[in-house]
This record gives structure tokens, C-alpha cells and sequence, in this order.
DNA sequence: GATATATTCAACCACATGGTTGAACAACAA
DNA sequence: TTGTTGTTCAACCATGTGGTTGAATATATC
């Protein structure tokens, strides 16, 4: 199982690394989109932009449902609490840095002796 | 500028798409590791692994000094907290949820008229 | 039924990616 | 000097990716 989260963090980051996907995210912050209201603030084909769309499906980010002739997709932000969890243990790297700095400039005695 | 800051999040969660790189990161969290280190753990030739230590340079995410003949990387953790500052963004989404939820929940006279 | 709309699918292309191998290079050790 | 170690580089291969186009499908409209 930890393998198959692995694999999970691995679609979710994909998708996060394309400027078209993460544009699209932001698109759906704000509300359902079909696929066409997706596609339309790119300059690239229906089909092109479609298979973006699959690969947010992929991570799990983004859920379809079928309306009529439209299929209206929505925001599942589970996958992005995922992935800043696994940002989360990396959290102390950048906070503990200016931890450091500041012990440093504050006990400058511990070096001299 | 902006463009640039997209294109450092492509390289950041490029980076981060992979279990063999997001390990290394973890090696690297424990402190300074040689290429050869930082290879071992993975049944992958040596250059295979110095390229997934290139796609983390690439990002930013590791900082090369070279040491006599051993190169030494070590993390730099800045371009994580900018990957998680992008993903701040959406938090309110995966914990307004919860207060949405416990919100219909709590008052289900608004519903009723 | 005929037509327009929203979308997928399959085929294709150029290019990037992850991997290999073998040669090259730089530095320490004998 | 000779050899060994740590590493890069270049070439290559298979596969994946982002993009296109044109045809197919399903649904709404006339």
C-alpha cells in the first residue's frame, strides 16, 4: 500500500508540473467547468486540452460527472493535502534554517570556546 | 517574472514526480550525501542516478560543491516551501470542506424555508 | 430525420524522459 | 607512473508526453 501512495504522490506531482493543469485547478477553485470551458482559455485543440484534463482525473484531483452531452468536472483537493503532507516533513528544513541563523548571530560565545 | 516562477513550479514538481528523486530528497534531509550515496540504495546504474541528482539541481532543490574527486550535495529546501506556498492556496478547499459539512449538518432548518 | 454540440478515440508526430553502456576525465593512493 | 575511485559525458534505446488531426459517439435542437 505504501507503494500504491507512491504511485499516487507520483500522478499528483505530474500533474501539478504542466502550467496548462495547474491553470485548470485554478479554474476549477472556482466552481464546476465543463470540459470545453476548460479548454477554452488555451490556445490548443478541444482533444489536447481533454487529455490534460485526464491526467488530473489520473491524480485524482479532478471528478467528472456526465450531464447530458457535457461532462461537468470538479475540484477533489484530497490528492493536494496528499502531496502537502509529503511537503510537510520537509517543513522544519525551511523554518528550522532561520532557527539556526538566529542561534548562531545570538550566542556567538559557543564557537569562541 | 511570473513566467519564470511558473516554469521553476514545472521543474519543482517535475522533480517531485519521481520515487526515485523524492528518496533522495529523503537521504538528503539527513544531511550531506556524495553522488555515489546518494546512488547506492537504487539497483540503477551510476549515471542513471546522476541524472535524477541533475533533475534535482535542475529544480533547484539540491546545491552541488565539488570536494577533491567526490561531488557533495546538500538540500535546499526553498524551492519546497514555494511548491507548498502554491499549494496553500487550496487549502481552504480540503479543510473548508469539513466546516461546509458539519455547517449542513448542524442547521438543517436553512433547507426546510 | 437532419443537424449542431460536447466530447472521446485512434493515429500520428516531435520531443523529453529514464534507463543503459562505454569512454573520458580528475583526483587520490601505490 | 600506474592504477583505482568518483564522476561526467555521449550515444543509444524504449517508452512517455504534449500536441495535432480526423473520425466516431452521444445528446440536444430544429
Amino acid at each position: 500500500m505504501v507503494e500504491q501512495q507512491s504511485e499516487r504522490l507520483d500522478a499528483v506531482f505530474h500533474a501539478l508540473a504542466d502550467p496548462t493543469r495547474r491553470a485548470m485547478l485554478r479554474s476549477l477553485a472556482a466552481g464546476e467547468r465543463s470540459i470545453g470551458e476548460l479548454a477554452a482559455p488555451f490556445r490548443m485543440s478541444f482533444a489536447g486540452a481533454s487529455k490534460h484534463v485526464k491526467a488530473l482525473e489520473r491524480a485524482g484531483l479532478v471528478r467528472r460527472t456526465v450531464k447530458g452531452r457535457t461532462h461537468v468536472c470538479r475540484l477533489d483537493p484530497a490528492p493536494l493535502a496528499s502531496a502537502d503532507e509529503w511537503l510537510g516533513f520537509y517543513e522544519r528544513f525551511w523554518s528550522e534554517r532561520l532557527d539556526l541563523l538566529e542561534r548562531e548571530l545570538t550566542q556567538p560565545e559557543i564557537s569562541g570556546e
